[in-house]
DNA sequence: GGTATTTAATTTATCACATGAATTAAATAA
DNA sequence: TTATTTAATTCATGTGATAAATTAAATACC
């Protein structure tokens, strides 16, 4: 038989169209042609064979695409049941599960609180294992069958090995997750660091999505970055790249969360806030170690009314993470930089020294044409990138395969 | 006529063969074929093409690839004079051309006195029309036409738009240097940062040529950096990424060159180092703004013969150094760190403040696997990797191209 | 209302190109 | 001299994207 040469044109031109239907929406073959640089002849065959294997449908043409002239368009569109994906989101005393549809629309979540801190990796794995067997049981009526899983775990995490090397959530280290799922589970099974998943998640949006070169930060207990570069999340050497919250603020500084001091992550997440807040404040009590959202809240508002030590700290904050941010401008020069997060709480009282600080350190130069922005922080973000990465896993084993194999459940 | 779909599948495997036989020497059909996972009838249609162009040249079999059983190998290599290139260096009070032949070997060169920082932008571009004119006909004969130009400036410059953004050699801002050559020189001209020349060229060493993630410092008069992802060099949203340099150590530091303070550079570069000593220390007298070799030779001899002000001044450059090596750790996670430039003389007087740094800064797991090294420094290292990144432009001209087309030269 | 026009989608013929298999080439081993 | 081994070439084949031609289904115009 000769040789699949070409083979891989015909599979990178199917998840293009794949794609863009779940970027877009239902289109038209016209359009998908236009968007993905093809011929109609090529859309024409490859939808035709996705429409063969179920993996898309064609929609009944909506009144709003008539009142032209010409033929009017034939709206194809995926099929949301085509498969479903299963996302896992790790973090402290909470384990969250969803499933997305082959659209990549949420379709189901639950929550469950645990001891994180507590576990043994044979007990985490063995929850998972336990929840992830019962969903697919319970929904494997109503979704099509579960082509991937996508845990998404705050920390140092390797995805290549698929392991967590360092979380927050957990006292264990290293803990190989992956495997003893791919073993049980007849699909994919991915691990990522939270940040990645929410600039999946950041890069459907109609604004970012064609933006090669972003930086997407992420405020909260902790702090994390995400870096795409041409328009792929870089993973770095061993996949835990892009700590920017373990960048240098300064030597012998605040002590961080990691045991190292002068982490730029021991001056403005959460839990340095709320640390260095708590004594010299009237605040909430409570574990001020885990601060919740009304303590940062709390805090927030005395700033918003003017308390100097509350203003203090969130001006020390700014410069702080303005400083880093000159850093990553300085080393990646990406297009855009975004902050998100629930800290982006109190971006107004950060914003003042931030930009000040951004601007003692670079000259205008190197800034160059970087725009800085926040983006509204949403707490099912996480959970709606790692279904967007689970479906690209998906993709690739659907188009791949002849058929869309099912997962054998026992 | 039927558009070239396939037409990129024949280019690039004419690329990647073109490009194994730059890096390997001459090779045989099938080791092309095993090296490029191709068939060897692909190897072999594509080099009856090559020879037929000229590109490529068969060589007579060596005696030392017989002693085998079977047919022995025929060997190609590219012809050294299918094309040759032209690169400018560009540096402080010095303009350095040399001349390329199509295997990426040095085959001229040649360095002018200038006094830069007095160069208005036409008196600049005129130099360097008038000399590369010069070399362009004083050559045509024994080398094979110029295929390509490639300037390499230290600094902030911007690839995509061919313009010099910054330059401590010049005291000219924003200069559109290509597109005066490029309307003068029928041939791809492209513009450089010297320290992702200096790349280009590390990556031609066997032992770094397959490593996907790598970051080059260059420590000299300033510090510059470059950084390969996946084998590709990156340059960032408008061309000046890695700005390694200028990285911050404290708000409020050392005054950088650039202008603002508590760059790295400050403290590591030559010049930062020199001002720092040269008021203390029994250094020989001259420009202390631009120290001359010598003069920073004197400076090492003195720490390493245990002057306390010396050692504590590269004390205190390896403390910096390495926390910024730190935050490249953190944030870019790459396989493999590479010191280089003029300032490695000095590097085992950096070397323990550093390793302590880095220890100090980042907790092993975020150092991970990534090995530290430095790379002997040649002053020619800049034209070598110029001379490659003009070939690359010159390949792509010559495979798309029906026929090399010759420079119309005046 | 019938015809022309316009746009969408499909079908068909074509061409580029990588490949496996078969063949030829050129050496050594027996 | 013949068999064996390895390299290189030739040839038939299949994949797949495309342009051009064709068909489909609407609106515009008279």
């Amino acid at each position: 038989m000769v040789a699949p040469v070409t083979d891989s044109i015909r599979t990178d031109n199917t998840l293009a169209l794949i794609r863009s239907l779940r970027a877009h929406g239902a289109m038209a073959r016209v359009d998908l042609a236009a968007v993905n640089q093809l011929s109609s002849a090529t859309v024409t065959s490859i939808s035709g064979e996705l429409l063969e294997r179920g993996v898309i449908v064609e929609r009944p043409l909506s009144t709003q695409h008539l009142g032209h002239r010409g033929r009017p368009k034939t709206l194809i569109a995926l099929d949301p049941d085509a498969a479903c994906v299963i996302t896992v989101k790790l973090s402290i005393n909470e384990v969250r599960f969803t499933i997305g549809n082959f659209c990549g629309e949420l379709h189901y979540s639950d929550t469950q609180t645990v001891d994180t801190l507590a576990l043994t990796a044979e007990a985490l794995i063995e929850l998972l294992i336990q929840h992830i067997d019962g969903l697919s049981r319970r929904l494997a009526a109503t979704c099509g069958p579960v082509a991937s899983i996508c845990l998404a775990v705050q920390g140092i995490v390797s995805p290549v090995r698929g392991s967590i090397v360092w979380s927050p959530a957990f006292a264990l280290r290293n803990v190989d997750i992956v495997s003893p799922l791919r073993a049980r589970f007849a699909c994919p099974v991915q691990l990522d660091n939270d940040a990645n998943c929410i600039s999946a998640a950041i890069t459907r949006h109609p604004d970012y999505m064609d933006i090669p070169n972003l930086a997407v930060i992420m405020l909260g207990y902790g702090v994390g970055m995400a870096i795409m570069i041409d328009g792929k999340p870089y993973l770095g050497a061993h996949g835990s790249s892009a700590e920017f919250g373990h960048t240098k603020y300064e030597s012998n500084g605040a002590l961080c969360a990691c045991g190292k001091r002068g982490c730029i992550e021991a001056y403005i997440s959460d839990y340095a806030l709320y640390r260095d807040a708590h004594t010299l404040l009237p605040l909430p009590t409570g574990d001020s170690a885990h601060p919740s959202e009304e303590q940062m809240q709390a805090l927030v508002r005395l700033a918003e009314n003017g308390n100097p030590v509350a203003r203090q700290i969130f001006d020390k904050a700014g410069h702080v993470l303005g400083t880093g941010i000159a850093n990553v401008l300085a080393l990646f020069n990406p297009d855009q930089v975004l902050i998100t997060g629930s800290g982006v709480r109190a971006y107004e009282q950060l914003k003042p020294s931030l930009d000040q600080a951004l601007n003692d350190a670079l000259v205008e130069e190197l800034i160059g044409q970087t725009r800085l922005a926040i983006y509204g922080w949403d707490h099912d973000m996480t959970c709606m990138g790692a279904i967007q990465l689970a479906l690209k896993a998906a993709d690739h084993r659907l188009v791949q395969a002849d058929r869309p194999s099912a997962l054998p459940l026992s």
